[in-house]
DNA sequence: ACTTTAAATGAGAATAAATGTCGTTGAGGA
DNA sequence: TCCTCAACGACATTTATTCTCATTTAAAGT
């Protein structure tokens, strides 16, 4: 019942706002562009503007409904936020993007933010990679 | 002499280049976007074009004089490659980028790789923070 | 030093990603 | 069901970057 998820997230519970999440979940892809899920929009039949679609997905974005990233393609792509923290590899072949989780590098990277008289914020880390 | 630099790289040794190399060499800033640059050479009275500047910083970057970064800002800075690698810290309150190396973090990721088959091509850590 | 020639440049048009504007529409409370 | 304001669609605009093409210039050959 995606109304109530949007609704609990503070934002009225429009069609394109139902549509989008609806796109996120059910995609084969986690990760999507702004083009990714209009064009997908565009196949469903839905009339639903590019620019409502950006909005949308920083609407999402504030209310932590999804996470956004900047690889280096140029521009941003959109996963749902599943709560559990995760970094990123992409392969360079194939674009296909992994998550995984490494507690270590976690704390090293908290220490060295400590270490420079910072507090660590955010942080993003990809790997780029290839097959063996 | 950067003209040498410029050679060596198997770049012929034009004007702007030899311009672009020493902002990159003299600025106070390591890390600069291509707007920067072209600022940096309006004030210095040099007539580059702006397409000029991200021609030659990509050229720069092929030639592995130069790396291209992707922080959160919208666009790309460059700084000179040292040789030396590092990863980023970048203030989120000033602006101010940090430079950091930790050999513990690179041996996680080569290993986070290697687990999933992969080898470790290329890699983007930065780390957001804010004064303590 | 002078000519030659392919590579590099400057100016401005073009593109891609993303955001802003504004008149219209629709979700949801009265 | 009606009313109101937030949200929307269409399209103009902005920002970062790349492309096009006529002109210039570095540097190799004479």
């Amino acid at each position: 019942m995606e109304a109530q998820d949007l609704k609990k997230a503070g934002l009225k519970a429009t069609l394109p706002r139902i549509r989008i999440l609806q796109i996120l979940e059910d995609s084969k892809e986690r990760h999507m562009s702004a083009e990714d899920v209009y064009k997908t929009l565009l196949d469903l039949g839905e009339e639903v503007g590019l620019a409502t679609v950006y909005r949308v997905l920083t609407q999402f974005e504030s209310a932590g409904l999804v996470m956004r990233h900047n690889f280096d393609s140029g521009h941003s792509v959109f996963e749902l936020d599943s709560g559990i923290h995760h970094d990123h590899m992409v392969c360079l072949s194939t674009g296909k993007v992994i998550e995984f989780q490494n507690e270590e590098i976690e704390k090293l990277q908290k220490a060295i933010a400590e270490e420079h008289g910072y507090e660590l914020i955010e942080h993003s880390l990809v790997l780029y990679v290839k097959p063996k």
